[in-house]
DNA sequence: AGAGAATGTGCCACTGAGTGGCATTTGCCG
DNA sequence: CGGCAAATGCCACTCAGTGGCACATTCTCT
């Protein structure tokens, strides 16, 4: 068995000045591993589902070691649901900066428009495809849950903080954020059963779909049985 | 090593008559050694914490194969949320047979009341226990919370099929009940984060508070930054 | 340019969850 | 008693995930 050696030559900015895009080589080339693994693993998973393929067919696909996988994603769910991580990692940052005005839930809703809008092009097409294993394997859903769970937590801490102690208790902040989450979701599920080309337009307007759902929904009545 | 045989002497109805309880002797030995994982394992999840113990420390204190504890629960999460996971069977089969009228939200609550009041007295232990380790271990708040998803979704469909073809969409269905969950976790967390003796009536007061602080969050208004 | 510190990677052995298969035991019933 | 079905035990196996250490690569400072 021959190894195969893959020398980076710094051919560009030979004077070895500042890195290029704020990244150093090093850091380049590790975002790049990163990067080929959730490519390949979100591709493999596709084919051939997520139970069925295992980490050695991802590694191997990269030509990477197993302990190196470890050291870029914490496990298997992690890197199929990264592009889902990414969105709410914006969310936890945009919420920490928006404007909090306006009723509670408008502005969940609102910050999770402006997060999504944010996104970068390429990320939409990734996420399709998180969305989609997620819908279809338990231990995806259920990472995924708890993922939005941690999220819903330190949003709600964040919001607390900014409207200082004299703010609505925590359960006030706590159970609108749910809501907007499930509506959320919901819009997600309807959207990746899309059959071919869910577009980013597409998802919005499933969001929005879902959001004005929310009113009519709370007052609900129903008479039967 | 010896192998120890434990061999059980039917002393009690003596002339092989019908198996009393409704339960055959193998039924009842099967359930005894259900139960016995079931509580050697909280007592030891408790003890040592869920991560640090072992199947083989749980299967080793019933005395029975691995195996066999695989044939009573599909996974280590499982047998740690099975009081739990009676509770949302119990709450399906009363979301069947329940009242349809009036607001959907106070059905869905009123549901989870009944039904949280027909546990068996022997749950709340088992419940509380579990419930803690949830809290404090992230795979048992996943596997929580997909199974609630789970339960979500089966009962959106009881409901749906009960109000037949010209009831309300499924989200104006699957919304409030989502609500209703994040209410009824909330209380859940304030609950097992009481001190030393978290009781019945204090499970169900937390949850009516909860339930109270739902219309008022919905209407919640902030205004800063 | 070169020495040495950081950092990333590969490899290897290991634990622990979960599964499949098969022989054996145990309760069931005619 | 004898055959049948169900439950169990045992064994070998796969796969996710971890720890440790040696090696390679990049960075930094002189």
């Amino acid at each position: 068995m021959t190894r195969i050696v893959t020398t980076l030559v710094t051919v560009i900015s030979p004077a070895g000045g500042p890195p290029p895009g704020d990244l150093s080589l090093r850091e380049r080339k590790k975002l790049r591993t990163r990067e080929a693994l959730a490519d390949a693993a979100l591709r493999l998973f596709t084919e051939k589902g997520f139970d069925a393929t295992t980490l050695d067919d991802v590694v191997d696909a990269v030509e990477v070691s197993k302990r190196t996988f470890f050291r870029n994603y914490s496990s298997k769910e992690d890197v199929a649901l990264a592009p889902e991580k990414e969105l709410w990692a914006g969310y936890a940052v945009e919420i920490e900066a928006c404007p909090l005005a306006g009723p509670i839930l408008t502005v969940y809703q609102e910050a999770l428009a402006v997060t999504l809008a944010g996104m970068d092009p390429s990320w939409e097409r990734r996420f399709v495809a998180s969305r989609r294993l997620a819908e279809a394997t338990p231990s995806l859903t259920a990472h995924s849950l708890q993922h939005c769970a941690d999220v819903t937590r330190t949003v709600v801490d964040t919001v607390a903080a900014r409207l200082g102690p004299d703010g609505p208790e925590r359960v006030q902040l706590h159970l609108p954020l749910e809501l907007m989450v499930a509506a959320w979701r919901w819009a997600l599920k309807e959207w990746s059963e899309t059959g071919d080309d869910p577009g980013r337009e597409a998802l919005q307007a499933r969001m929005g779909e879902a959001f004005r759902a929310i009113p009519p929904s709370m007052a609900l009545t129903v008479n039967a049985g």
